[in-house]
DNA sequence: GCCGTTTTCGGCCCGACTGTTTTCAGTCG
């Protein structure tokens, strides 16, 4: 049993006891154990078997017996109890929007409602009326929230939303009545999916920019306006949340509303011990009612007795911790970076020639760009020969006359075959100068066999960087099936460097990969993978991955000049004759 | 159920909006 299936059994547990409605606390308890457990960069299995369950914050005696019990057992009984009572269907009618705990436990006992399908056929015979509290209006609410649950709710690639919320932002700024505008919830920090795009404004006339944010043409639906805070859902699916305050709350609302929830509750809790309260409109003393901050988010943090922390932290993975103790990571930004070392060109699948890449990454200021092209075993991607690559690497060598300000490094992205080898021979690649390599076929290989290919591709001296490690599309393809543990291992042990892949459907190494990777000391390559020109752009979502993940400058290869790269590029490489 | 340079017991974040109500419970973030 790994992290997240333990996480996943104590989420249910707090769902279960929220429809119980048993105490409050003891749900949130489960929750937070569940949430520390997903944010957890070491496996769950090796923190038992050192004993160390009860470090884990806030896990306490109780819940690490039962994660003993479920590890040892694979069950969990006090689950299995639970479940006997309260059948699944009950759990799933809370995944309709209006329907909560509450809601779920009245139907489930006065109308014996298990699922969703039962629900929707009783709401349509109107049998749903009479219940406590139950009028027309509600009916066609839950009627409405099934709508929505059958259409599954699916979060949207951090790469889409963003354009479409940067959009809403211009239109916004636009407005003489807005005085700040922001956007905020998950989106500001990043995460690799976002279930709704939030915006926080500051004016004086909310009504204004309520009035004209509701009516705009990229507004499908207006799913609830109040005075000051809107919900709508844009044409391209997704809800979009609008929040209104007054000029010099801004701090104080962007920090409540960048979230995470549980790093709010965190930061609150904080502050209530010191006797401060915290809400979206400033900073307050308890006992004198006193607003001691509000205007600006930093100010928010230091009235607390924080430091700053930037928005990617805000997870409750340990950033509250790190932040008392002085140890928060001074986290890389996209200018630190000084080169790409993931690129295609029309030798491959890529749209454009050797020299746009160039010049584009001329542009772009970065003092290195890499031109990786698939090998021929990347049939698809059109992957060059030998002889072909060979060639490449004359022509390369040839424009760097031309382009003396860049240097241009004769790279590939090299298919690990299936059984680890690299589908180049050694003596094609040392003529390069970085070796990315990665799996392009044999997805379905098992578990133990992904596993050793990767590890015997890590092991070939030749080799420097592992693109795309798990293989994931967002919201298309699972990671293959692989060891992470062993192929993090295998990358400290040979000195090679894993990446993180920017293009916005695989975001791979992901966040929680990538911060396990810096615990272990190994290096990370931000990497855009481009085969279109504007794709050198999507180096900032990589980024925002690495940021999330803790990183920091030096745990960053393409941040390094040029010669403390290929100082560490050519050390593992035999001695040539 | 967790947790403690105030506490091993008694706390545990805070407010907006909706639908149903004449003051509030439920839901959501």
């Amino acid at each position: 049993m790994r992290n997240l299936e333990i996480a996943t059994l104590f989420h249910e547990i707090a769902d279960l006891l929220e429809i119980k409605d048993d105490n409050a606390f003891k749900i949130r308890a489960y929750r937070r154990a569940a949430m520390n457990l997903e944010s957890l960069t070491e496996e769950i299995e090796a923190v038992a078997a050192r004993g160390g369950l009860a470090d884990i914050a806030g896990i306490g005696k109780d819940l690490a017996a039962k994660i003993r019990q479920a590890l040892e057992t694979g069950r969990m009984a006090y689950l299995d109890e639970l479940r006997a009572e309260i059948p699944r269907g009950v759990v799933e009618l809370m995944a309709i929007p209006g329907v909560g705990p509450k809601t779920a436990k009245l139907l489930f006992q006065q109308l014996q409602v298990d699922s969703v399908e039962t629900l929707e056929s009783l709401a349509l015979q109107g049998k749903l009326l009479g219940l406590p509290g139950v009028k027309q209006k509600t009916v066609d609410n839950i009627l409405k929230g099934i709508q929505v649950v059958k259409a599954g709710r699916e979060r949207m690639p951090l790469g889409r939303a963003l354009p479409l919320a940067h959009e809403l932002v211009r239109i916004l700024e636009q407005l003489p009545e807005v005085r700040q505008i922001s956007l905020a919830g998950s989106l500001r920090r990043m995460r690799e999916t976002v279930k709704d795009v939030d915006l926080l404004v500051t004016s004086a006339q909310p009504a204004k920019i309520m009035a004209v944010f509701t009516s705009l043409p990229q507004v499908s639906e207006v799913l609830l306006q109040g005075e000051t805070k809107a919900t709508i859902r844009h044409r391209e699916g997704i809800q979009v949340d609008l929040r209104v305050v007054e000029p010099d709350c801004f701090g104080a609302a962007l920090q409540y509303f960048t979230g995470s929830k549980t790093h709010n509750i965190r930061v609150r809790e904080f502050a209530v011990r010191k006797g401060l309260k915290v809400s979206e409109y400033g900073v307050f003393q308890e006992a004198t009612g006193t607003r001691i901050a509000g205007a600006g988010e930093e100010e928010v943090y230091n009235a607390i007795g924080l430091p700053y922390i930037p928005p990617e932290l805000r997870e409750d993975a340990g950033e509250v911790e790190a932040a008392l103790e002085g140890r928060l990571p001074h986290l890389l930004t996209l200018s630190d970076l000084r080169g790409d070392l993931h690129a295609h060109t029309n030798w491959t699948d890529g749209h454009h020639t050797l020299e746009a890449l160039i010049e584009a990454a001329q542009r772009k200021g970065y003092e290195y760009i890499i031109v990786s092209d698939h090998s021929r075993a990347a049939t698809v991607a059109g992957g060059i020969s030998e002889e072909k690559l060979l060639e490449q690497i004359g022509r390369i060598r040839a424009l760097s006359k031309k382009y003396p300000k860049i240097r241009i490094l004769a790279g590939s992205e090299c298919d690990i075959l299936a059984d680890g080898s690299l589908d180049f021979p050694d003596r094609a690649l040392a003529q390069l100068d970085i070796v990315v390599c990665a799996i392009h076929s044999r997805f379905k290989q098992d578990r133990a066999g992904m596993t050793a290919r990767i590890v015997k591709a890590l092991s070939n001296p030749y080799v420097h960087i592992f693109a795309h490690p798990t293989g994931r599309l967002i919201g298309e393809r699972d990671p293959y099936d692989v060891d992470m543990e062993a192929v993090l291992a295998a990358a400290r042990q040979y000195g090679k460097a894993l990446e993180i892949n920017a293009q916005p459907s695989r975001l791979d190494l992901n966040d929680h990969h990538a911060r396990q990777a810096k615990e272990l000391g190994v290096k990370l390559a931000i990497s855009t993978d481009t085969h279109v020109l504007d794709q050198l752009d999507n180096m900032a979502l990589g980024v925002a991955v690495a940021r999330r993940a803790w990183l920091e400058k030096a745990d960053v290869i393409n941040t390094w000049p040029l010669d403390k790269l290929l100082t560490w590029a050519h050390k593992s490489r035999p001695k040539v004759a």
